[in-house]
RNA sequence: GGAGCUGUAGCUCAGUUGGUUAGAGCGCCUGCCUGUCACGUAGGAGGUCGCGGGUUCGAGCCCCGUCAGCUCCGCCA
């Protein structure tokens, strides 16, 4: 016999006089002594039953169930009269009057309750996970979470993306985060490692001629977690597309960001197609490469007003490499003086600058730490330049470039706060152009700033005439209010533009054979010109979630010391399992 | 590797300048209750105040160390 005609969220006024079974959780329970009310709650939904003292046996026997309890019963769909009618619930218009009843297993007392979403510590819920995804913050994220990958397969199908898989055990590779290794029993002393992206795998499918490919792909990197960073492991939507340019790609990704919004989400993109921002832009800009756009403030150089200026500290930042930056909060002159101390604070305490100047255009006089030092020229240069009113404040740091522009979009973020944000918008944008190279200050040498495998812009031309700093690759970001959701490029399919570009970065040709010769080989039995992009799922659905912590939208995280605290991973093995495998273990005292 | 925050009943928390027997709500147990929907109501059980040391006549509270969780820096081609 079956446990169930319907589900408890699926029953409507509509199903009334029908006899039915149902079967879930006992959700709550209000005991009135001579009438019992309980919710029944399963995957769909909440129906409330009634137990009524005339079937005896079965009344006796759910008196003294705990919640979250599982039962089967049988009973008869009845209306509920006017005043007991409850709104707020799909099926408040009805209810079951139970006569049968099979109490399938009883439940221990929660460790914390299911039915309330009171805040519960955080190792209490990784340790009940299977506890805490009945709650319905967590059970509806993982939900959305499935939708969002069935969402993804039917739009990248209908485009002619095919999904494969690649392995998951595969070779070390020494660049980027830290590697999981996996010991190889059949060749003693040699290690497997996890990916940490299937990156070389996609580049060969293209040169396989798959044309079109994508995966919902398991990345596995050994590095310190984060808020919107798992430990240890994560997905990302890894694709990648054959005879296509940087905007081929773009339509295709704007499509899919468009199909899942209207589909999944009452939120709204902002602009679509997404705006384009070269790298140096978004620098200078908003002091970010992953710039949150809904925040109305944006940074502006003042640089070439300071030259020469009597004004020692932004004088000495006009040389080349180095710059003076000004925010411009309207109407923010007049706020107490706390508001500015505590930008101060937090400029030093938190960026480590010297300190935040500042000039206040209030009403009838200018207050300023700083204004004093400037000639009434620079002044009248700030006023015209930043389009200053009375009211307004303006904001300063000064110093080396990067350094100076990642300084003022962090107080960028900080002031942002101030204003209000519309969670229901989506800032989607590209970010474009970055560097191909970039200057190791530790190495003194110079090293891709990036995937080595980009293309740079210009192609061999640029690698043999231009400064390498001032390269820039087909190499791009999609960032969405402030996160990063993926990097992508288009990659470099022409072996000698790649030896070029390694030896560049200071790789001889034969060291570049020894780590990518298998690449350079593909490349040079007929590579089609391709590229790609792998956003990472986790981030997307946190994105349309409101989620700000990674494990409100993985079913079963680790903590921020990469520990399961449900199953105990890691642990210990058997001593022979390592002898299998010829390790020795040699811990730390 | 470093910094910050947190740690008191099963859960969420309060706990005064260091002072008698460490409290509340929820949950749990035993009753009462036929229209609740966070049901109500009476009673009861439940504590290594994360752990170790120190100061003190006396420590949940002060000091030192340590452990755990989270957040951040480093790290993340």
């Amino acid at each position: 016999m079956a446990y169930r005609t319907h589900f408890c969220g699926a029953l409507r006024k509509e199903d009334i006089s029908t006899t039915v079974q149902l079967a879930g959780w006992i959700h709550r329970k209000r005991d009135h002594g001579g009438l019992i009310f309980i919710d029944l709650r399963d995957h769909t939904g909440i129906c409330q039953l009634v137990f009524k003292p005339q079937h005896t046996d079965v009344f006796e026997r759910i008196e003294h169930v705990r919640v979250e309890s599982v039962i089967c019963i049988t009973g008869a769909v009845i209306p509920r009269s006017e005043d007991t009618i409850n709104h707020e619930i799909p099926t408040g218009e009805i209810e079951v009057d139970v006569h049968a009843l099979s109490i399938e297993n009883l439940a221990e007392p929660m460790p914390f309750p299911i039915a309330d979403e009171t805040q519960t510590s955080e190792d209490l819920r990784l340790k009940y996970r299977f506890l805490d995804l009945r709650r319905e913050r967590l059970h509806s994220n993982i939900i959305y979470r499935s939708k969002v990958i069935a969402e993804i397969r039917k739009y990248l199908s209908a485009l002619g993306f095919n999904e494969i898989q690649t392995p998951i055990l595969t070779n070390s590779s020494p660049e980027g985060a830290r590697d999981y290794l996996v010991p190889s029993r059949l060749h003693p002393g040699k290690f497997y490692a996890l990916p940490q992206a299937p990156q070389q795998f996609k580049q060969l499918l293209m040169v396989a001629g798959f044309d079109k490919y994508f995966q919902i792909a398991p990345c596995f990197r050994d590095e310190d977690a984060r808020a919107d960073r798992s430990p240890g492991e994560f997905y990302q939507l890894d694709m990648e597309m054959s005879f296509i340019t940087q905007d081929d790609l773009f339509v295709v990704l704007e499509g899919l960001f468009d199909q899942l919004t209207k589909t999944l989400s009452k939120k709204r993109i902002w602009q679509l197609p997404f705006p384009r921002i070269a790298y140096r832009d978004a620098m200078n800009r908003y002091g970010s490469d992953k710039p949150d756009l809904r925040i109305p403030l944006e940074i502006q150089d003042v640089t070439a007003i300071f030259e020469n200026s009597g004004f020692k500290v932004f004088a000495q930042n006009t040389a080349k490499g180095r710059c003076v930056k000004a925010l411009v909060l309207k109407g923010k002159a007049n706020e107490p003086r706390l508001f500015y101390d505590k930008a101060e604070d937090y400029a030093k305490t938190e960026l480590g600058l010297p300190g935040l100047a500042y000039i206040r255009y209030r009403d009838g006089e200018v207050q300023s730490p700083i204004y004093k030092f400037l000639s009434d020229a620079e002044k009248a240069k700030l006023i015209e330049a930043l389009n200053v009113q009375t009211g307004d404040v303006v904001f300063f740091a000064a110093g080396a470039w990067e350094k100076t522009c990642k300084a003022m979009g962090t107080i960028r973020n900080y002031f942002g706060k101030t204003y209000p944000i519309d969670k229901d918008l989506l800032a989607y944008c590209w970010i474009v152009d970055f560097p191909m190279f970039e200057y190791n200050e530790e190495s003194k040498k110079i090293d891709f700033s990036h995937n080595p495998f980009s293309m740079p812009q210009g192609g061999m031309d640029a690698l043999l005439t231009k400064d390498p700093l001032e390269i820039s690759a087909f190499q791009y970001d999609i960032v969405c209010n402030g996160i990063e959701l993926s990097s992508g490029a288009i990659r470099n399919h022409k072996p000698d533009i790649m030896y070029k570009a390694f030896e560049i970065a200071g790789y001889t040709k034969e060291e570049t054979d020894a780590r990518f010769g298998h690449m350079i080989r593909a490349f040079q039995h007929g590579a089609p010109p391709h590229g790609g992009i792998a956003p990472g799922i986790d981030r997307i659905v946190m994105l349309y979630r409101d989620e700000h912590n990674i494990r409100e939208v993985i079913a079963f995280p680790m903590n921020q010391k990469a520990q399961d605290l449900m199953t105990g991973a890691p642990s210990d093995v058997h001593e022979k399992q390592l002898r299998e495998l010829h390790i020795k273990l040699d811990l730390p005292k």
